[in-house]
DNA sequence: ATCATTGCAAACTGTTTGCATCAAG
DNA sequence: CTTGATGCAAACAGTTTGCAATGAT
């Protein structure tokens, strides 16, 4: 993982209003540079096994505090438990139903979605709407579990 | 509600194999014609309201049955607990910022976004992942909650 | 009569909170 | 030194499970 004594790291937590302790530092570290989808239990155990063991209660408060800062975002995983991802630009995700592995991914379509989107029972448009977010999920089976 | 009496619920349950007890026709009574997205705890509060209180066991323990049998469709509501769709028909859903609101809608560009779709790091098609379901959740503000 | 279903209470899992100790500014 | 962060333990919410009583075929 990278460094979490880099300075950047510090640098960073502090821009966004966070006093960069190590408990940040370390979380930060781990998930900026990995692209894993990590849920609380996989950071806690990814952490313990470098060597820095964490407290749930830190953890989640800390998750909670990087969110709300902006320097992650929340996500749903599959089996419904919360992962972080240190990825902010707007992207979607690939999920394997057979690993649950999760990866980004980048999707161009969303005028044409919105455009094409109607009332389910009606069919008329959703114009009274004011659309502000899309996401799209895809699901399958990973080039791993297609063998 | 429909008439969880009706012959009709009865035999539904029958020809998916399930036995048509009281508990289970009431659920797929009340979900069937609705189209609410309701949680467990509203299903219980809407049924305890028409004078059918139902414990929790046995409501959970029927809704896993009335999903397994393929009655009920399971999804996660915007603040991550789970909702019950008796609207078997593929679709996705938009959901209100505001108020939580969830209603269902049709998209039809489903070729074009597998398309588009591409690994967000290395921009490389997603050709070898065997991509199965989209799943497209649109959010934004009801028409109820812009005033 | 048999076997599934109900419902209570207890277990469980993931997450949050209270509070005394500890670390950062 | 002051204020915020840590970590234990206890609380909490949603869901599941064990089991005796009950209901469906």
């Amino acid at each position: 993982m990278m460094n979490p004594d880099n300075p950047e790291v510090s640098e960073r937590l502090r821009e966004h209003g966070l006093r960069p302790t190590k408990a940040r530092r370390l979380v930060l570290a781990l998930l900026g540079d990995k692209n894993d989808h990590l849920n609380p239990e996989g950071i806690m155990a990814a952490l313990r096994n470098k060597g820095y063991p964490m407290s749930v209660a830190t953890l989640y408060q800390n998750l909670n505090n990087l969110v709300e800062a902006g320097l992650l975002i929340r996500i749903k995983g599959p089996d419904g438990l919360m992962r972080f991802d240190a990825n902010l630009d707007p992207h979607h995700h690939l999920v394997c139903d057979t690993c649950g592995k999760m990866i980004d991914v980048r999707i161009n379509h969303k005028t044409q979605i919105q455009q094409s989107a109607v009332d389910y029972q009606t069919g008329n448009s959703l114009s009274d709407w004011h659309i502000n977010h899309i996401n799209i999920e895809l699901k399958g089976t990973c080039p791993d579990c297609k063998k």
